[in-house]
DNA sequence: ATGTTATGAACGAACGATCGTTCACTAACT
DNA sequence: AGTTAGTGAACGATCGTTCGTTCATAACAT
């Protein structure tokens, strides 16, 4: 992990904030890197004072996902009751993942790391690190005898993350945060988790 | 739904086909028309006597999607056995997302659904049937008693076809189809499902 | 049959706009 | 004097689109 060896520039988080505002709204390839230092006040050269480039700052919004998502996967190891993590983490993840932010970041995220390496890279590992402490919780489950055993715990977790997420991304569609759905989600997926 | 009332121009598919040979390699926004036509071996006007701009190439690609997925929809609305009829649909529908160029362009097209409103029309048409006609088959299981009765039937149609769609994409990053992880995910949902 | 007109596919130069990036320069504070 | 943050003009490239034009064929009139 990156340590924050030196405390990062206000203003680098400024045009963190900036850019995540344009990208929301335009989406990351529609976004100019005049819209995003407009956003942000600054002159056009001042940002590659403390971006390389464009793609950068994607890259830094993606780790400072990975980094929000840290709360869940350390939840998620711990040795909590398997079940009552899951409940509690189906929970909070899809109201992570309901709020349009993360949803559309996610996204235009996701999509990026379909062709750009460094993007895949940065992506891949918060991913990795979600599914496999999500697998771990059900493998933990399996072995306590509460969860049923899975062939394999890594697709299920798989599709518990791709469940809720769709299920974030539809909601930009809806008038207010469906909670309904969220529970039918997630009755369903202990159901077909449950021994 | 528009007929064709006149036989689409041989010329105006080969531009079809040559741009979404580029969208899958580099992406909608990231393709330019010239590489569209330099693909398909035309001028850069004469593009233009055959799609109104860029934009309705995508629309032009998101409505045969649309017919695609049409044979699903009848299938999975006709009267046949739901559990049957469901997991058939699970099978084809998992290897019908896990061909690159479906799994790839249905991301592209949803990412852009999510703001241009032509695209989000086509796109969103084309899904409310999908989900309307697996929901509906859900819904018959569950008169029969093969099926639990569910809450809401569509939210478990969109959790499926989240599900699918998914490991479509993730098969994007393996050598080769994953025919496990289909197997898996239809475990999970038939047992979730069953009554 | 022959000349005339109409059609529409095909072309590529050109347009104005915007793209990401660089660079010479200034201002401020050590 | 040196470092750092900041500026905006300028660069070459590329963007989607428009435009005037060519040309082979079709339709029609004589």
């Amino acid at each position: 992990m990156s340590e924050n060896s030196q405390p990062i520039h206000p203003r680098k988080l400024e045009i963190v904030e900036a850019a995540v505002t344009c990208f929301l709204e335009k989406g990351y390839h529609q976004t100019g890197v005049r819209d995003i230092v407009g956003q942000a006040g600054i002159s056009l050269g001042n940002l590659y004072n403390h971006f390389k480039g464009k793609d950068a700052i994607l890259v830094f919004i993606a780790e400072i996902e990975g980094q929000e998502l840290s709360g869940f996967v350390n939840r998620l190891s711990g040795k909590g009751d398997p079940r009552a993590t899951l409940e509690w983490f189906i929970g909070e993840y899809a109201a992570y993942v309901a709020l349009p932010e993360n949803a559309l970041l996610g996204v235009e995220i996701l999509t990026e790391a379909l062709r750009n390496p460094t993007i895949a890279d940065v992506f891949g590992r918060n991913r990795d690190k979600l599914i496999s402490s999500l697998s771990n919780c059900i493998t933990q489950g399996a072995k306590s005898g509460v969860f049923a055993r899975q062939v394999d715990p890594r697709v299920v977790a798989c599709l518990i993350l791709d469940a809720l997420e769709g299920q974030g991304l539809r909601s930009l569609s809806l008038p207010s945060g469906d909670t309904l759905a969220t529970d039918v989600i997630s009755g369903f997926i202990l159901k077909g988790l449950l021994a």
